[in-house]
DNA sequence: GTTTTAGTATACCGATCGGTATACTAAAGG
DNA sequence: CCTTTAGTATACCGATCGGTATACTAAAAC
């Protein structure tokens, strides 16, 4: 049978992401990604050379994706800055309810993989972090917030900061206190 | 040979930490161990049961030296609650500095172990985590600050946000905006 | 002085890992 | 029409994994 390559990558990659995320990068074989993909190996290996190749293009391919779901989770609410950062972790504390939210899948993979002679994956993980700490940084300063660059960092380790805990405790309460704590210090930064 | 149980027993635990901390559980196999122990893996099965049951003793004899350290990072400073926030961030920016440094070690367990149905991990992660947050909030409440169960557990998101972001980034920076970010939430809540 | 005890040495087990080799098939393109 | 392409099917590779089996040794305990 012959396929459309494109479509086949996209099948191989689909299938990646679900297991990769689902059961961790480690715990997931080749052979279970490319089974999961109704395909064999010998295809997966003709669409990436290593395991590592994947899982840079897994990483590579969740960027855009993942980025637009956060920027979507603070600009939902157009009733001004500090219901758009307390909106973004409500979206985390609701996401993290469902069974399947294991966190954030760059920090995941960082953490995972950090033994590994793999340095394409802290390379993708940290630039998308910095792609949405500078994005934070621009939206906050045209909504008049001082310092935008120093609170939108102080936004990614409150983020950051939560997940952990919740994957930790199970507990979804810690989205709100990271919310809770956004808002005071946005309040201090409101020179509008 | 004969050595005393206890002694070996601890050799085996001293030579699964360092390992354990500085490649990973998943890397580290159940030979490395004994061998960095110096110890046959035959004599490894006698102490432990398995190799869950090493990663749980493990994470279980890190849990006070770690918890100390902690506190002294906070109470090291005599200078009142402020400085002993910012203190507490100072020692983290210092230690990650560390090339040796690869963050919280219960954060990283459950980070890696999610898959697997090791329970004990999650279990005794948690108890760690929250006797910290415990002791802050019973420290904080001392020091007449406002609403000190809630200030811990922002203190908590603070602290493991700040070592998420210095993980992917590699830059010990984010351990400051925490800081600062800890100093501005406290200065709302000092009703002295 | 004999029996436990705590250990060594070594070999092995089945399973799984990432990755490769061989041979075959069917569809698209010149 | 024939070659290239994209794939299947299957078997295999060496390495490593957690864990066990067998046989032996030396010190401590009664």
């Amino acid at each position: 049978m012959r396929g459309i390559p494109a479509e086949t990558r996209k099948r191989i990659l689909k299938a990646a992401t679900e297991l990769f995320y689902a059961k961790g990068i480690r715990a997931v074989g080749v052979d279970a990604v490319a089974s999961a993909a109704g395909v064999t190996k010998r295809t997966l290996y003709l669409h990436f050379s290593s395991k590592d190749d994947l899982i840079a293009a897994y990483l590579e391919a969740r960027n855009e994706p993942v980025l637009a779901g956060l920027i979507k989770a603070v600009t939902r609410d157009t009733g001004g800055i500090a219901a758009q950062v307390e909106g973004l972790f409500a979206v985390l504390g609701q996401q993290a309810g469902n069974t399947k939210w294991h966190g954030c899948l760059f920090a995941r993979a960082v953490s995972e993989l950090r033994e590994t002679p793999n340095d394409a994956v802290s390379k993708i993980a940290a630039k998308h972090k910095r792609t949405f700490e500078d994005w934070l940084a621009d939206h906050l300063a045209s909504n008049n917030v001082d310092e935008p660059a120093l609170f939108a960092r102080q936004l990614m380790v409150l983020l950051d900061g939560s997940i952990t805990q919740i994957l930790i405790h199970r507990d979804p309460v810690y989205a709100t206190a990271a919310a809770s704590a956004a808002v005071a210090l946005l309040e201090q930064r409101l020179s509008d």
